[in-house]
DNA sequence: ATCTCTTGATAGTAATACTATCAGTCTTGC
DNA sequence: GCAAGACTGATAGTATTACTATCAAGAGAT
């Protein structure tokens, strides 16, 4: 499988490595699907394994609890982004487009048109940013942080943070909130979207009479980020 | 009691107004407490019960289920910050200055100086801004969000965005972003300050060796967020 | 041919999220 | 002071969820 060989995950994630049969990848992957589609809290194991004609008990076998199948699909996302991200900017020098290609991933702008087909095969990667809007922060809003954290169940966000960061000190050496920022543009990309589509009172970038729902708000919405952003890094105001 | 007077809430969200009955705010204000104690998922009516010797069932005809409950607190404490708000801008004119007081609001900061402290002796104010950083976000992170919004059971959330959305206006009234530039100040009030305190290394705030764990993190928090807001509506990029 | 690894199949338990019922008690109106 | 209504306590019970345990069958490797 290509993924494989793209993202190693963090044998903490699981019990039983899911890419290792053509059974746990289906976990993963209907498991996404039907958590995109229902949710987190209404999807049960039953459910899933009734999905994908299987038995409860043989999902427990690849992972603990659905909680930890969100914190495995969700960090096989912030793997995945990373690497795009790599992918992306590789060969790209100036890092304010650096950054401008970092704020399209997080709107998932333009992937599809990035040779990510064979993983797009594989997992339905726009049901993944679905899933990492609604549900990415029930991850780690736990009482078990500490202890997830201590297991480095987060570290590919962390990993994708750092790396923003990165670029942000290369464009702004002196900046000094790097880290935050880098949180703070990723989080406000998803739940803005979220309040577009579910509180849209909520943003300025609710639907037009005549427009595509999401085509045209989504441009709103990254002008809005691209806002965001560039204000702070080019402000003297600290 | 003092804050049935200061704060009427939406009649959705209960089945019986626990504001009419001694039992009903023993359910908000312990309920408070053990939310904040052992989190929204491990609280149950069982235990809630348990704390304050009445029956599962009694509390059921208060609240439809425990979810109701996150949302009534979670209201009712939006609904206070607003009237804190307007409380403490009353004879400001400097929209700036109203601005910073926002900022202060929203991380709690000098709260008890200012007169609430009925309120206070009611509910526990400060576990109660623990359960929003924490848990808020799972009131609206659901699946019957459209049918909740119908109901308007986060109008005091809207509320208090239009509220802030409107000094921001004032401030600079050509602002194109006014309600997402709210809406985000907020959540990234919030959310900052869960990493700050479990997953420290996505933040640039985490506490020095020397030094009061909050006090000095809600310093430097409270620094990135007036950079932030203030860089975004100072500059002409849009 | 056997050994191991995996899954299917069935069963069962403890906890959770409710709902129903009924008998006291307390209040209020008269 | 008494009747009616409102509220709570107490007990019971159900459906679903979140697991755990066990064992047999099949598939692949040695």
């Amino acid at each position: 499988m290509e993924y494989t060989v793209l993202v190693r995950m963090n044998e903490k994630l699981f019990l039983r490595d899911p890419e290792s049969s053509e059974l746990g990848r289906r976990i993963v992957r209907q498991g996404i699907l039907l958590m995109a589609d229902i949710g987190f809290e209404e999807m049960t194991f039953r459910k899933l394994a009734d999905r994908i004609s299987t038995k409860e008990a043989s999902i427990y076998r690849y992972f603990e609890n659905k909680h930890r199948l969100l914190v495995y699909v969700v960090a096989w996302y912030w793997q995945w982004l990373e690497y795009q991200l790599v992918f992306q900017t590789n060969n790209i020098s100036d890092p304010r487009e650096k950054l401008e290609r970092v704020l399209k991933l997080l709107l998932l702008k333009d992937v599809s048109s990035f040779g990510s087909q064979t993983i797009t095969d594989e997992l339905d990667i726009v049901a993944l940013h679905g899933i990492v809007i609604r549900e990415a922060s029930k991850a780690y809003l736990t009482r078990h942080i500490t202890e997830d954290n201590r297991q480095q169940l987060f570290k590919p966000y962390k990993d994708l943070c750092s790396r923003i960061a990165g670029i942000i000190l290369e464009y702004r050496p002196d900046y000094p909130f790097a880290r935050s920022r880098a949180s703070s543009i990723i989080e406000t990309a998803h739940y803005q979207a979220f309040f577009m589509q579910n509180l849209p009172s909520l943003t300025d970038f609710g639907s037009q009479p005549n427009e595509t729902p999401t085509s045209e708000s989504n441009e709103r919405l990254l002008r809005f980020l691209h806002h965001l952003l560039f204000s702070s890094l080019e402000t003297d105001r600290f």
